[in-house]
DNA sequence: CGATCAGTCTTTTTT
DNA sequence: AGACTGATCG
């Protein structure tokens, strides 16, 4: 009865919580206890008689809306709030697109194409066009295909567009708008929506059907929107038509930390909320409860570099704590090195454990050296984001099964398992059956059920017919079973089970082990009932596909109890925190990236990107960078991160030297061989090595290959060397053609080119330093 | 038809 | 360096 859940929450926040009446901004700086907020305003709205059910709240991954009912479970007591409408802009809106779909054509189960199913829809049409798929790259053609969509761009108004028009003829794709056309029409025939359908769609279903509109207007009194710095102008409409009767909005975000552009979003709808409503009340929480004083003076300096921003000052209560410490090293292995050395040390010097780590980086590439380094110390890790479990291509054909028993036109799906296992259904069939379909504007799948009329013959024809059967036999099971049942016999029936089963390398391994637990997955899908009792039996699998598609690696995964250090990108650490972070790569190219560096707003979110990274941290952040690292196969040089030069020098620790084990960080300039870590890494393939692969005791990391990739090299301590001190009359060994000397150097400094004399190669060859591997042999 | 191999191309972040 | 594609051979 007493409201003493208001009890933990200082001004501003009670301030946020008791506003229950018309648009509210709460603009939440980083740790400022954002979802403390969220959730208890919630459960103050049904303390006050708001009926959970006319409650929306859209977060921005399903993991932070998993959180905040729990967490709304508990301030109540009562399981009232499994009643809320609670969940991303993506799987709240297919939930509603499941009703009224069928108003637009859809089925209700429609299927969610992932993007890697779009992009396949794009291909295939690009192919059919006879268009050059090097010119038009599938990729960037649908990357602007969903970002018209985001924009609520449709492919006719796409097409009479002036400005995009020109952008297309001067990118020499003049015909986008014709791909863009085709691609909605063809997902449309297979009954899929994209992910931006999503968001499209539903806007057109309110926007089409004033009925539908009203009805939810009506019912959802009350909205609320997470990190709405980073919603796109679809998202933003949809919102406006939701809440244009109650205007009981309340929006949160923080403007610093908008970080996702490139999927569309907008940082105006953030800065712009006073304007479009009247009397808009605005809370700031400013007072920071997670990091130390340290970490956010550097977040604040860093931040401060940028241009328009909602005025605010982030402020803590807590202990200053440790100088930020920043370190360089000479390559990206060594700064992997040094990251497991330091992780190392302070396990056993500091008591922490494996979870309190988390190495933050740009880019998912950056993940290797780190991988690798942690697997060397036997400190068990852990990657998220990449791909997620349901995108593995073993888990993929498998659903793909279960996408075609479930939607007969999911073209996409159908391909992709039509000979998979191998049942003599080849390319040059699938073809034919591609056009005998877009001729008759059938269904790739009809074609397969009257495969006799459309002249296939013999072995082909029999293959054909036994797929088709077999499919069938799965949809009829399908009324008297549940999905669980029929996933199983889906496994048996097409052998994949066993086929997997008898392979018996790592990876077959690997793979029998996830398509398990795949298997296990549905079953407790189907054992539970869900949120508002909706009756699951023969829907069930349509929606499970629907629901595991907007699955992220992060939300499925993240079982608290596992001790392990996590590695993931800053986009991915959104909303999270960590005791001890590792933010490395600091390096011009890489952070801010190569690509962003051509606009001011480009630039200035890359430093949003890096005051999220540095705002992880609760008590210690690692800054670092190397002076060189491999890229594409190819040795690069670089600067610091400008970033960098944007922190006051008195909080940074420059003399960190990297696990105190070795120091790893031998200051690179003019001295020939230094390099302490030269020689552990590569333990000639016959020597008595160590622990050449510990980590037996791994939390499973995913499946990837080779743990101890070794060059097949000519010498066995052959070692790409600086080309800084690369000189004429030198000895060197190329790794393809052997010992050579360098007769002559020519180019800019950070860009040399040697002439080498190789004897047993064809003679002189010109190598770019930069790019090839020489290590020296003679002075 | 299908597996293997060499040659080509990429080059950010993700619901 | 790694993924992907196209060509070649069984």
């Amino acid at each position: 009865m007493s409201a003493n859940y208001l009890d933990g929450l200082n001004d501003r926040q009670r301030e946020a919580v008791l506003t229950l009446q018309g648009p509210l901004m709460i603009i939440a700086g980083a740790g400022s206890g954002k979802t403390k907020v969220l959730t208890t305003r919630i459960a103050h709205l049904m303390r006050n008689g708001v009926d959970a059910f006319n409650i929306l709240s859209l977060t921005f991954t399903n993991k932070a809306a998993k959180e905040m009912k729990e967490r709304v479970e508990k301030i109540l007591g009562s399981n009232e709030a499994r009643n809320l409408y609670i969940g991303t802009f993506h799987s709240v809106f297919a939930r509603l697109l499941r009703a009224d779909a069928p108003k637009m054509g859809y089925p209700s189960d429609f299927t969610i194409y992932d993007a890697d199913d779009a992009k396949s829809v794009v291909k295939t049409i690009i192919n059919e066009l006879n268009l050059d798929d090097k010119h038009y790259k599938p990729n960037l053609v649908y990357n602007r295909i969903s970002a018209a969509k985001n924009s609520l761009i449709g492919p006719e108004a796409y097409q009479v567009d002036y400005y995009l028009q020109q952008e297309d003829q001067r990118a020499s794709r003049p015909l986008t708008g014709k791909i863009y056309d085709m691609y909605v029409k063809r997902c449309y025939k297979n009954g899929a929506m994209d992910f931006d359908d999503l968001l499209f769609k539903m806007y057109q279903l309110l926007k089409g059907f004033p009925d539908v509109l009203a009805k939810y207007q009506h019912k959802f009194k009350y909205i609320m929107i997470d990190e709405y710095q980073d919603t796109n102008p679809a998202q933003y409409e949809i919102v406006k038509l939701l809440g244009a009767v109650h205007e009981n909005i309340c929006v949160v975000g923080d403007d610093a930390q908008s970080i996702y552009s490139f999927r569309g979003a907008t940082i105006q709808n953030i800065l712009q909320f006073e304007k479009d409503y009247d009397d808009v009340k605005v809370v700031k929480l400013e007072q920071n409860y997670r990091s130390t004083k340290s970490i956010l003076h550097v977040a604040n300096e860093v931040i401060s570099k940028n241009k328009g921003q909602i005025e605010k000052n982030l402020w803590t209560d807590n202990v200053e704590g440790d100088k930020i410490k920043l370190v360089r090293t000479n390559t990206d292995n060594e700064e992997g090195k040094m990251v497991a050395d330091s992780i190392a040390e302070l396990k056993l010097r500091n008591h922490f454990a494996n979870r309190d780590f988390c190495i933050l980086y740009r880019t998912n590439a950056q993940s290797r050296s780190f991988e690798e380094s942690l697997r060397r110390q036997a400190i068990p890790y852990r990657i998220f984001g990449g791909l997620s479990f349901y995108q593995r291509k073993e888990i993929k054909d498998f659903i793909a099964y279960l996408r075609i028993i479930a939607n007969s036109r999911d073209e996409e799906a159908l391909k992709r398992i039509i000979n998979y296992p191998v049942r003599g259904i080849g390319k040059t069939t699938i073809e034919k059956v591609s056009i005998f379909a877009n001729d008759q504007n059938i269904t790739f799948w009809e074609v397969l059920e009257r495969a006799n009329e459309f002249g296939f013959k013999g072995g082909t024809l029999e293959a054909i017919a036994n797929f088709v059967i077999m499919i069938q036999s799965f949809r009829v099971m399908l009324d008297k079973h549940n999905a669980y049942e029929v996933a199983v016999q889906v496994g048996k029936s097409t052998g994949i089970v066993k086929e997997l089963f008898n392979d018996k390398t790592t990876e077959g391994l690997a793979r029998y082990e996830n398509v398990q637990e795949l298997l296990n997955s549905i079953k407790e899908f189907t054992e539970t009932p869900t949120e508002d009792g909706e009756l699951l039996d023969d829907k069930s699998l349509g929606i499970y596909l629907q629901q595991i598609t907007l699955l992220t690696d992060a939300d499925n995964t993240n079982d608290e109890n596992s001790d392990v250090v996590k590695l993931m990108t800053i986009h991915a650490s959104k909303g999270l925190e960590f005791p001890v972070v590792f933010n490395v790569g600091l390096e011009e190219g890489l952070f801010p990236s190569g690509l962003s560096i051509n606009s001011r707003e480009e630039l200035e979110e890359e430093r949003r990107l890096f005051y999220v990274a540095v705002t992880r941290a609760k008590s210690r952040l690692f800054i670092t960078y190397a002076n060189s690292r491999y890229r594409f196969g190819q040795l690069q040089q670089n600067e610091p991160s400008r970033f960098l030069e944007e922190i006051p020098e008195k909080y940074l620790d420059r003399s960190y030297a990297g696990g105190g084990l070795r120091n790893s960080a031998s200051m690179g300039g003019g001295g020939g061989a230094s390099w302490g870590t030269m020689f552990d890494k590569r333990k000639a393939p016959g020597a008595p090595a160590g622990p050449s692969r510990p980590a037996q005791q791994e939390p499973r990391p995913r499946v990837i290959s080779s743990p101890a990739a070794t060059n097949h090299t000519p010498s066995a301590n052959f070692t790409a060397d600086d080309p800084a001190n690369m000189e004429v009359g030198m000895d060197v060994e190329h790794q393809k053609f052997g010992f050579g000397k360098i007769t002559s150097m020519e180019g800019a400094p950070n860009n040399r080119i040697a002439t080498v004399m190789f004897p047993k190669a064809g003679g002189e060859k010109k190598i770019m330093l930069n790019y090839a591997k020489l290590m020296i042999v003679r002075q």
